[in-house]
DNA sequence: GTATGCTCAAAACGTACGTTTGATTTTTTA
DNA sequence: TAAAAAATCAAACGTACGTTTTGAGCATAC
């Protein structure tokens, strides 16, 4: 379950915050969003989804567009906050690599709903929600650009711009869960602990070692080094 | 200019196919629907903006939704194609992986409104729309299956699912198109051909080598194999 | 020359949309 | 416990939606 203790005082008071309706409302717009899309899904279908009053959705976040403000804004803070705390430190390069696809990769399977909303579902023709999305995107970018990109620059030894490696590295960890409903349909395997584990150690030395062979060890690179 | 052989006969026996009505439509679709998202386009604004009546809407893809699956159509068969043209064959893995990048990145340059309407606009809950999507991405695994899956085994020693692969590549791939309106308007860094001269060479070097130090010459994994 | 296909403007179809209102109930405060 | 504040409700606001129909004008084909 996710909280939101930075939306409102009053919510860090209470001991049943997810049963309270502005919660049920965020969770009702994030599976309806994700599902139908942002536009396609009606603030009656919403409401009746979230098992609230229909004037709760204006009376909480204004507009229909507040709902899903407050569903990007949860995912961009969660998600840094997910990439800062396992990229961040002075482990050797191995580990730290697995460790963030590992978090992230969890992250991002109990929020596959938010991150296709922050993805995709964005409604960029709308000024205040484009502005919006970029100040989340220049935080992430910062990020990289402080994280990752020095790791590039060792690799390939040539200064490369944050936001190439930035959207790479994101569409590289998130694209398995935006076709995970077809993937899922399709059923020709079956998505359970072993199949992310498996995932996981996939990614991982993709994004450490690439499709270049590695040696029968797979850590030929590191070995020699 | 896009053409769509496939579409009607009489279509290739046209030679301004660009001014046809139909094509005025679908290329409508694919500017506003990337943008706008689908559902929150009317039909009346993609007339207007195709420059044709309301009515040849219906009269052509019977439906809205008719559009949208025109549009997903091209740009599955498109991309497979170009994935399959670049990725097949003897040469050097090197070449190969560098040819595919290019190849599709500049397939995602020029196309990249039909990839985010394919990715990302598709409403999965209408059962005709998912099977539609679900056939494509039958087709994508079976790509990834047969040419990019014996890559990844000569590295990692290790038989991968196909689901497993494509996504991440894909996602990997199409990443930097997906943020490319936020990167645009941040207006940091020029998207030109020099940009994306570099963006190709980074990836291709991150899916050869990924982030593991390559040595100095960035190929001492090949130089030394 | 008449049949067929294409394009148009205009109107109407019923439905669904996001938002607001004002009254009513519940909770908090004093 | 009485007054104030917050929360919830049903109903209505005007607008926009996707689609279909009408009837006319125009080109091309048989």
């Amino acid at each position: 379950m996710i909280f939101y203790l930075e939306l409102k005082d009053e919510m860090i008071k209470m001991n049943h915050a997810v049963d309270h309706p502005r919660e049920r409302i965020l969770q009702a717009g994030i599976h309806l969003f994700s599902r139908r899309g942002f536009a396609a899904t009606g603030v009656r279908e919403l409401a009746e989804y979230a098992g609230v009053n229909l004037a709760m959705i204006n009376y909480y976040y204004g507009s229909k567009i507040g709902v899903l403000k407050a569903i990007v804004d949860t995912f961009f803070t969660e998600y840094s906050r997910t990439v800062l705390e396992n990229v961040a430190g002075e482990g050797p390069l191995e580990t730290r690599i697995e460790n963030l696809v590992r978090a992230v990769t969890r992250y991002l399977l109990a929020n596959s709903g938010m991150m296709k909303i922050a993805v995709a579902e964005m409604p960029l023709d709308i000024p205040e929600v484009f502005e919006y999305k970029a100040q989340h995107f220049r935080q992430l970018k910062k990020l990289a650009g402080e994280h990752i990109v020095p790791l590039i620059e060792k690799s390939i030894g040539k200064k490369q711009p944050a936001e190439m490696i930035g959207p790479v590295l994101g569409g590289m960890l998130m694209g398995h869960f935006l076709f995970r409903p077809v993937i899922m349909a399709i059923g020709e395997v079956t998505l359970d602990a072993v199949f992310y584990e498996q995932y996981i150690r996939l990614v991982s030395h993709m994004l450490l070692y690439g499709l270049g062979k590695a040696g029968p060890g797979g850590r030929s690179i590191t070995a020699g080094d």
